[in-house]
DNA sequence: GCAAACTACATTGCAATGCAAGATAGAACG
DNA sequence: CGTTCTATCTTGCATTGCAATGTAGTTTGC
């Protein structure tokens, strides 16, 4: 289920995604996270991060009462956002782009030549 | 240059990969990952990543001579080190197929309906 | 009314890991 | 000898996902 190291650095941009998509709160991105498939975000992860967004100028947040619980805190994205969201798809592609370079590669296990000979030595 | 914090997880794998393809060692490991895109990796993040591989079980080394300048510590996949290749190919792909997903309705930027009522979820 | 369950947000402290900086050392070349 | 390229390693730091825990409003059932 998509180990925790992995989703570093990742899980901010798409966070912004989501949020780009349309304003939304902590509790929805959850779901919606879970949604498309990351499995199920812990809230200790969640909410920091988003603190973490609006304190560094990406998004901005209203209070709105909610008909079914406690307010919630809807987020949108600032311009510095905007620009942040485009910067992460672009390093993800990058990033996504030499992993399948290298993988393709590894699927059929042996597309380099074999190398010299040994000449042992102890470990 | 692929900011590091997106490289956490995934680099382990990937030098698995590269060292499943062959036998190699730390420096020639640098200089694949940069001819497969994904920029400079530095030393003090390469080294100290192959020496937990090998004290956890799933890369093991020897010593060969070079014919142009020190010693190189040449490395190769255990069962293990397969086995946790694999289980990173498949970790990734799963990454990857939610980030397209996601990243994907972003791209149009008006994929969802702009909604108020619930009739919830996703598209 | 009261307990449970669901919604909703937040904080604390920990663990994993990439990286800068610096050290060491062999080989080749002018 | 000094510089450059090859080659490995260590220390300490910053970032960030997450478990654990706490708070609180709303709804439902007894």
């Amino acid at each position: 289920m998509i180990p925790s190291q992995m989703l570093k650095g990742t899980l901010e941009g798409c966070i912004l995604a989501v949020i780009g998509r349309k304003e939304t709160y902590g509790y929805e991105i959850s779901q919606q996270l879970e949604y498309y498939g990351f499995g199920k975000i812990a809230e200790g992860t969640i909410y920091p991060l988003l603190l973490r967004l609006e304190k560094n100028g990406l998004a901005e947040a209203v209070y709105r009462q909610s008909e079914v619980g406690p307010q919630r805190k809807y987020y949108r994205l600032t311009a510095a956002g905007e620009q942040e969201l485009a910067l992460f798809v672009r390093n993800y592609r990058a990033l996504s782009r030499a992993v399948d370079n290298l993988l393709q590669e590894t699927k059929g296990d042996a597309v380099y030549e074999p190398q010299d000979k040994e000449t042992v030595a102890g470990k």
